[in-house]
DNA sequence: CTGAAAGCGCTTACAG
DNA sequence: CTGAAAGCGCTTACAG
């Protein structure tokens, strides 16, 4: 922690150095108005005459005025900046879904301040610290859990919430997700339909939503192609490009060994593509797989990835547009709280039928 | 732009769901001393009585109380916020330099703001703007520009700034930089060791920084070894996998053909290893590949991607203790202002050493 | 339609 | 070692 008296030395250099910063009483004065009048003229809040108006807009103008926005956020109550609870920032899935939460989010004025929580758990109260601190106006829930501190959760605040991706099970704030349910039992049928018998499931953490959607919607898929997924072919990683490869290392041994695979994500799968082509099994000749989320680079590894594309900015959007209306003061109701995006199967080149039998023993 | 009565509702909201604020008037109330007192226990910025201290501690952990974020700003004129300004936040690179970032910064009680500026110029003043509202400390770019707004750039504001990844070159204040010049020198000669001479090179976007010392330095790479960079054989892409997939398809197409290819950045590398795989050519029987970055996906394509690996995350944290220091007061001397870093090659298996010549025309 | 004035929640000289 | 008071730069009832 830098002493405060070396932040007096900041202020000096600021002020010696830069502009003097330009507030809003040197606009008023220059404009010949109160500050009152200003801050109407800058926010529109009230009528004011034309030519008042520009006698404004032309100090500012010549000033460069740009409002404090310390000061703003402390007098106005609130900060116009919404927190985005990233799990994992690096996962390049999560720049789509930013992608559309930013467009939305800054056609409205407001900013985003990305927490990556990351595998620290320590993190959760940092997150409540920030809203705590009146920091910003609603939080987006990607990572699936309430943020809690010293007993106490993120709902209790009162801010307005929505989740994204993960959906959380007993919250009754907005949620937007995927029918990962759906989607997942499609894969199931897919592979149930291209004569896949011995299949396997690699999946992400156990408590994790995602992992319980996608399985238990895989699991449902093979049931009605009168197919199960045996115990022993079921592999738990971390959604990791690493946990996919450690997974391979089990799965080619496997004896006799699945002819088919569904990664509950594409950084799983083409860790496992990778390796088990290492091992020397081909893709989809003697194994076929199957990935989720859609990926870029799912597009560029040999073969091509088939996986389900999930309408990353559509999600972020819609859990903007929830949370705008929740900030604003209204109530969503039920009904519209809970919204849900089909994931679209991109056929490619990852997948093909079941090897004939003997084909097995080869 | 919300109306600004619709915040009014949202004060009520606050006040009426959530818990009300404490104030630092109510932890000096409970403890039976003054807010300025509290003030010093919190900021440990004055000697207090070891029996004051733990009067307002304990009246801080009954209460639960979290110093308000824009009344410390507006008063203390600081955020101990640092804005980093990022390209394209959806390249992974980028994410174990943001790593690197957060970890120092935070240990001194910094937070991140991040400005991903994308190909848009008009977030150029944007971020300007974030700067003349004074809600950062200092500033991070990323991405070799200095944004400018209205004719005026950031350094006018006297606020710290340093340069990390992409060097700017007239600029005065500290900067962060792996050599990139001696590692694409390095490509240069590592292809012509393992007997290439006819060799491509597949760049980023002309005026790019990174892209005229990567290719310069491959140029000297390749010439002290007696080799050219043939005109016809350059390819400049702008570091996405879809244009090192274009740039493939011009490839194919050449008679006669390089054997060795070095590409800017590991995601062009990945693009264009895929289609040309795609196109019947082996890597690297046929074609010798070497990438830059050492991004995690390099790893997981087959053949693993021959590259540079770029040190992020101290990238990161050396940029944030430069930063650091000139957020305190301190002047960085010009010997320390640039710092150089090594980029490592990790020779792994998508190089080889050249076909015999006739191996061209089969 | 506009202004004077209060006040958001802190920090920090200034006194003692 | 501690307190009373000023003030950071805004917005917004309250008046007129």
């Amino acid at each position: 922690m830098i002493p405060f008296h070396v932040g007096g030395s900041i202020l000096v250099r600021l002020r010696r150095e830069g502009t003097q910063a330009v507030t809003i009483a040197d606009v008023a004065r220059l404009a010949g108005v109160s500050t009152a009048t200003v801050s109407r003229a800058l926010s529109a809040s009230a009528a004011l005459r034309p030519e008042t108006l520009a006698l404004v807009e032309a100090a500012v103008a010549r000033t460069g005025y740009m409002p404090n926005v310390a000061a703003r956020t402390l007098r106005g109550r609130r900060s116009m900046v919404v927190l985005v609870v990233v799990p994992d920032i690096a996962n390049p899935f999560f720049s789509g879904v930013l992608r559309g939460l930013e467009d939305e989010l800054s056609q409205h004025g407001y900013g985003l301040l990305i927490g990556d929580i990351g595998p620290h758990n320590e993190k959760q109260a940092q997150i409540v610290g920030v809203v705590q601190a009146g920091q910003v106006d609603g939080v987006v829930l990607l990572n699936g859990h309430i943020p809690r501190k010293a007993g106490r959760d993120l709902t209790a605040l009162g801010i307005p919430i929505v989740a994204v991706c993960e959906p959380i099970e007993k919250a009754t704030f907005p949620q937007v997700e995927v029918r990962n349910h759906e989607a997942a039992r499609q894969a199931g049928a897919h592979l149930a339909a291209l004569g896949h018998r011995h299949v396997a499931y690699l999946g992400g953490p156990a408590r994790n939503i995602l992992e319980r959607q996608r399985q238990a919607g895989f699991r449902e898929g093979l049931a009605e192609a009168g197919c199960e997924l045996q115990p022993g072919w079921i592999f738990l990683g971390d959604f990791t490009m690493a946990s996919g490869a450690l997974a391979a290392r089990s799965f080619v041994m496997a004896v006799p060994r699945p002819t088919a695979v569904f990664a509950a994500n594409d950084e799983m799968a083409i860790g496992f593509l990778k390796t088990i082509q290492a091992a020397g099994l081909r893709v989809p000749d003697d194994v076929s797989l199957i990935g989720f989320d859609g990926i870029e680079f799912a597009d560029f590894v040999e073969p091509t990835l088939t996986t389900f594309r999930q309408p990353r900015e559509a999600l972020g959007r819609m859990g903007a547009g929830l949370l705008l209306r929740a900030m604003a003061g209204e109530t969503i109701a039920p009904e519209e709280a809970r919204v849900r995006l089909d994931a679209v199967l991109l056929d490619r080149d990852s997948t093909a039928a079941a090897p004939a039998p003997k084909a097995l023993s080869r």
